[in-house]
DNA sequence: TTTAAATTCTACTAATTTTATAGAATTAAT
DNA sequence: ATTAATTCTATAAAATTAGTAGAATTTAAA
């Protein structure tokens, strides 16, 4: 499941991407506007600037706009910034491996195999959502 | 991501199903052989009963053995049965459907769509999993 | 009928993560 | 200067997760 924050990110995401190019949003525009808690939404709209999806301007009259272009930014991609894992379970994951401890011989785990045949399917479906798709419905 | 209690039950679906036909296997035994805490194992145990995968026999010499083939238990069917629904937002779940507090207008919600479609796949890839898929490697 | 060995049940706890909120500092335009 | 915005740091409440403890019950067998 997403978190909470992963999907008011989309929800930001996705008002940026409905505004006019290049328009600055103020935080509590987007907050309004998509139904999001105002001082989460500060929050996740800094990550999402640390992250390179959204460039702000400071002071009055500030806000945030798309930095990456919305055919660009997938849902993959935020999953993986806020939430981690596309992978059901860290071993099976490309960007976030580790090992479970549990575990006594990993290339002997009959779990894992299953797990990463998942985690491709569900990779190969995330990454072909994109806040432009999303867009058009 | 699956919980440490979902794993903990396929890795025991697993170990049950590797055992011969109508075995019966203690609890301590179970956990010793797939490295899972025993008291947490436990109330899995007491979990996938209630839950009709496995069966139990009570008392001295008794323990749990596989209820259904390990051909019909899915690992979609074990996630929903710990972890809930299978996709990424309750609004998008067959089995697990709620609305979400900050939507005004479901039908108008452009994330949901995008949910359902990777809903829609990671749904049959899981259902094509088995217990049985799983042991095959 | 007692003992041993297993499941079953209820309750608790500790740690972590999530979902925020508060408030001060900084920046920029007027 | 003033206003209005982002930025930063810290805190907190609630929920979830991952277990643990210990007593009760059940069954087989001596």
């Amino acid at each position: 499941m997403l978190s909470h924050k992963t999907k008011y990110a989309l929800k930001a995401l996705l008002y940026l991407a409905q505004q006019d190019k290049d328009y600055i949003s103020k935080t509590i525009d987007i907050a309004v506007g998509a139904s999001i808690p105002k001082k989460f939404l500060e929050q996740i709209l800094l990550d999402l600037k640390r992250g390179h999806f959204v460039g702000s301007k400071q002071g009055k009259f500030g806000g945030y706009y798309l930095l990456k272009s919305k055919e660009e930014i997938t849902l993959a991609e935020i999953h993986r910034f806020f939430d981690g894992a596309i992978a059901l379970l860290p071993c099976a994951s490309i960007n976030f491996y580790e090992p479970c401890s549990d575990c006594k011989n990993e290339s002997e785990c009959l779990l894992r195999h299953g797990l990463i045949a998942i985690r491709n399917e569900t990779l190969k479906a995330m990454e072909g959502i994109t806040i432009a798709s999303l867009e058009k419905k």
